[in-house]
DNA sequence: TGACCGGATAATGTATACAATCTAGGTCTC
DNA sequence: GAGACCTAGATTGTATACATTATCCGGTCA
């Protein structure tokens, strides 16, 4: 049997448009060709109609009424509630994780990954921001399986593909803000406190920690408003955010 | 032009599909043939698959590796996790709308609302169950609307999709809940007590009333879990939940 | 007896043709 | 000159044909 690594043309399509969307290929509103889309990601129709159709469901892309799809704008409370909510949602998954109890594997994996964010952290003059995003991503990742409970762990991961809303959206822009890397030091810091909670059952601390976590990247975005456009331009789907 | 009701032949699939799914045409697990469903459904496949690309994204179906959809089952723990994550959503969203402060004329729909279901509650003998679930649902939809955050709004409407995790879910299930009627009188002293505090800008307060409330939906849904398979089967979407 | 291996069959994934609809441009009328 | 109407073109929505892949079943071999 092909592995499940044969890639189809439905997920070129999608992982193809996703990325001209969120690169910034079209302006936010723009109405989408469906023909000379085809032609420029080399598929057909019937693949793209999908790829649109996810698009929208990931609320990248808006239904027209009259038929076709828009790109999608966001302004700036739209990205505040989107990392609010993945707040709410992360701190629900941290109570959870400390009210069940977690596994020590699970404890132990955290770690491990803590462990590593602290050496990238530690080197502030050659730090590794595409190692520290991965590692990032992980931890939170982890911190949402420990939840237990797969439709939060698909809800996280929905928002995540919000513009701005993942964990590791800000990485990109460190110009656009000021003390990023004690931010970054900062961050690291509630991971510990907020894994310390969840060893220690401690679920309401738990869940205030991480909501307190998901609020160093609403101060990241409040910077980012009034940074130069052009540190924009190198953040993904920051091309789709208008002001407001 | 012609208006926005015009229905096309994927929202006729969509609202089909979903129809036959939720009402229980399948067994969970169950792998769905497409030629044989575009014929039930009097459609081409074309606009068939766009249905189950779009019951996948509601976690009514699931995506199988090699290929095609099968019906998604759920357990009651599913079924816990969804109802408390409506409960933190929600309680964000009234959180927000306290924090926020609202405008009179939502106050005043809301309470409009409200004195409507109060006399449809007091009228014990000859309750309507359908009029209380749609006031009720639009309590409901009030509360999130307050929350000013559209992105607040859509998630809630997402996850009221999923079996047994609206509002409203368990009206049809009343022989399955003892004092049901109570419970509906219950609810409704919580629905004054959240509005209250929402008014009062009392931020947190509403957030735990709003959990609260969910947990009633919990307790119903325990009651449930041991009540007779019969009552079981008069609940849409209730045919995908299996034992665990 | 059981496991493995083709080959026939049926299913899905994709491309494309067709039909229905929207959009734009121009002309006509007021 | 402005606005409405009408036609031509382009674009989307749908059906269907085709190619590719999985599934099932019977046979063979260990």
């Amino acid at each position: 049997m092909s592995e499940s690594d044969r890639i189809t043309q439905a997920e070129k399509a999608i992982i193809g448009l996703r990325g001209l969307v969120m690169s910034g290929a079209f302006e936010p509103g723009a109405r989408l060709p469906e023909v000379a889309l085809a032609e420029r990601l080399n598929i057909s129709r019937t693949p793209l109609r999908q790829a649109m159709d996810r698009l929208v469901s990931e609320s990248l892309l808006e239904r027209i009424a009259t038929g076709g799809c828009r790109v999608a704008s966001f302004d700036f409370d739209d990205l505040t509630d989107a990392i609010e909510l993945r707040g709410v949602i992360e701190g629900t998954a941290a109570r959870r994780a400390a009210d069940r109890g977690i596994e020590t594997d699970q404890s132990d994996a955290a770690r491990c990954v803590l462990a590593e964010i602290d050496t990238v952290v530690a080197d502030v003059a050659a730090i590794d921001l595409d190692r520290y995003a991965r590692l990032n991503a992980e931890f939170h990742s982890l911190l949402a399986e420990m939840s237990g409970s797969d439709l939060i762990c698909r809800e996280i991961d929905r928002i995540n593909r919000l513009p701005m809303a993942a964990p590791s959206a800000f990485l990109s822009a460190q110009e656009g803000v000021p003390n990023f890397f004690a931010s970054l030091s900062r961050a690291q810091e509630q991971h510990h406190s907020i894994l310390d909670a969840i060893e220690a059952r401690e679920g309401t601390r738990a869940e205030a920690l991480m909501r307190e976590h998901a609020r160093l990247a609403r101060r990241n975005l409040n910077f980012l408003k009034d940074a130069d456009p052009r540190v924009a331009t190198q953040v993904p789907g920051m091309s789709l955010v208008t002001a407001n």
